[in-house]
DNA sequence: GTCTATAAATAGATAGAC
DNA sequence: GTCTATCTATTTATAGAC
């Protein structure tokens, strides 16, 4: 991909590429608008596709920098030098703050999941094989240090990603809920959110909810 | 709306509700072609504008069906003579039996968050509201009893009905990940996941997770 | 790099015959 | 109830000027 050498509009691309992504999020694969996508970064839709090649390969960019970002922090996590149980809590704090950092994150999220992956790559499935690698690591270090008990690691991650992402693209619903009086309070701060997964994992990985 | 007399295509609107579900399913909302639906259904496109009002009817018929059908198991088990805790492990179940009831639950779930609710209309939400009053009533039961501590209801809901969703929805993406090699074995029984969720949710209720 | 204009295909919805 | 035919708008994508 070539890029601009002049500074006047160097970010063209990445205007594209942020529009791309709200629209996605909130209407889909197959129900975003290019046109929309144009108007939103104040371009031209010839200029998207001079940027990317196609809708798809605009969308599986987004995807591989979604999961990238999940690899990136959880790698980082893996490595420190902290008990298997602090790993942990920060694993979950890591994605929880990827996909705060991406509004897009949690319905695009949502939405791959409800398609099967159909628009998953060799590079964002090789993203998500790492990520549950390096899950099944702290597990396997927290087995051998007589603190975890077997689990399956996706059955871990499923019990930290999908509320996760629930809780987060669930805010709007809520919101409407609240003002259809259908629950008194649909207001939860992020942190509890946070800390409740962080304690869930926990006590399921340490053999306290059977 | 008319229904018809004669035998003959008597199933004509379920057809058309049947492939409609599918097709949301795969293609969310805006993504979803009449076209296409009319070809599954076996019938022409002037018929689902004879059955239903528009594209946007259609949809918000299979969101009150799902949800409703989710209403009515979760009222049968606050309903039942058994402790609160049997109540929470029939509550797990119940979501998850309405859910693998119809394939294209999971997915249009998933796709609805993500879409903010956008389509849910004032009956669906009156449903959603009824299950999540029932689930508070539970919680209330189980606390009067000394047996729960406080929890917000749409904390756990969410901890229940995300990790559901995600588990059916993902058998797809699972099956391709496996293929890839991207994890050992990515096949979860669909009752160890209600079993284990059903844990879960008793941990937290009887504040064994802090 | 950025634009306008337009091709070519497809979309939701309806008219009107049977 | 069911069909064919079609209207009108929208969609992805590209050609070609600047």
């Amino acid at each position: 991909m070539p890029r601009p050498l002049k500074g006047a509009t160097v970010d063209s691309r990445d205007r594209v590429f942020r529009a791309a992504a709200t629209e996605f999020a909130a209407r889909g694969y197959a129900g975003a608008n290019v046109d929309r996508i144009a108007r939103a970064a104040r371009l031209n839709k010839a200029m998207i596709y001079y940027h990317f090649k196609n809708k798809g390969a605009l969308y599986r960019e987004i995807l591989r920098d979604m999961f990238g970002a999940v690899r990136t922090a959880v790698l980082e996590v893996e490595a420190a030098e902290v008990s298997p149980q602090e790993k942990i809590r920060r694993y979950v704090e890591a994605i929880a703050a990827a996909a705060e950092a991406r509004p897009h994150f949690p319905p695009i999220w949502l939405r791959e999941i409800a398609e099967g992956g159909e628009h998953v790559d060799a590079a964002t499935l090789a993203y998500v094989r790492d990520v549950l690698t390096a899950l099944g690591r702290i597990i396997d270090e927290g087995r051998r240090a007589g603190v975890f008990v077997a689990i399956h690691p996706l059955m871990v991650q499923g019990g930290i990603i999908a509320p996760i992402m629930f809780f987060l693209a669930t805010a709007r619903l809520r919101k409407k809920m609240e003002r259809a009086g259908a629950v008194p309070s649909a207001a939860i701060p992020r942190d509890a959110v946070v800390t409740h997964i962080q304690r869930l994992t926990l006590a399921q990985l340490e053999g306290r909810i059977a």
